[in-house]
DNA sequence: ATAATACATTTGTACAAACAAATTTTGTTG
DNA sequence: CAACAAAATTTGTTTGTACAAATGTATTAT
């Protein structure tokens, strides 16, 4: 009985920890006036230093898999954040890069999100901050 | 360099982890027409053993803090899971308490989220499950 | 008692997500 | 090459969430 507990435990610990995190994450984003998602997209554009991504390669990569990735992008174009080509090759698929004004906010955010980060974190020191992101990693090795 | 890298994977670990968690047991509360949080909820109320709780104190023990649990409850009561009276000590509070159907469906889901939440921890072995819950247990301390 | 204040919940509204169906372009097969 | 199927994205619709304002009830001070 004793072990059913620990997995009940461990699992609403980690949606709570993931709630934390959406919730210290997302105030620190208000400033920049966008969201979690929007700014997880901005990451990823920006990590691809200039070579645009489609929609595929994105919505694989964002970390709350939603359908409608289309209108995500949408809100980045109207803020001027990311700008959206056809794609020459395949005209199915849809090219997207940041823009200087997205590359912009992500660096005015990067030392707030750190500090975010560091806040959320501080009650573990690095040994424990490297068990953890070891175990969380194992589970979510395939997802 | 590397302490600043620690601290965002370790963040964006959790938050995976949390989307994970929440796909899975989302899709086993499929069968039952429930969402997450109308589960928690109903948890919640199966822990308070007959005695009602209001709004607030369902509230503070939510996963997910959000501001209209009224209509979160409605839902429940549509489905008669739930049922809402008014306290007669403070009309202005909310007794809500776990009907008998409510309590079926939940002991219906009991053994299908254990398995989920083995599918979910099945990278780690119970060792690892601790030290886990652990770590993410002190983050989500003063929650 | 009366007015003012705080408390607990509800409602309105605007915004975002989920899911399925539709659209557009490309590839394949007889 | 016509017809059909697949790929990539978009759109429609329904449902869920967030935030603020409103409602109804209790408490306090004057």
């Amino acid at each position: 009985m004793k072990s059913l507990d620990l997995a009940k435990n461990t699992v609403v610990g980690i949606l709570k920890a993931g709630q934390k995190v959406e919730e210290y994450i997302g105030n620190t984003l208000k400033s920049a006036d966008i969201s979690l998602q929007q700014f997880n997209v901005l990451r990823i554009l920006r990590g691809r230093k200039g070579i645009p991504a489609n929609l595929q390669t994105v919505q694989k990569r964002m970390i709350h898999k939603m359908s409608n990735t289309t209108r995500l992008v949408d809100k980045l174009i109207i803020k001027e954040l990311v700008v959206r080509k056809i794609c020459k090759e395949n005209r199915r698929k849809i090219e997207i890069t940041i823009t200087d004004k997205g590359l912009e906010v992500l660096s005015r955010l990067d030392t707030k999100i750190q500090e975010t980060e560091a806040a959320i974190l501080q009650p573990l020191n690095l040994e424990e901050q490297r068990t953890l992101r070891n175990l969380i990693n194992k589970i979510t090795l395939n997802h």
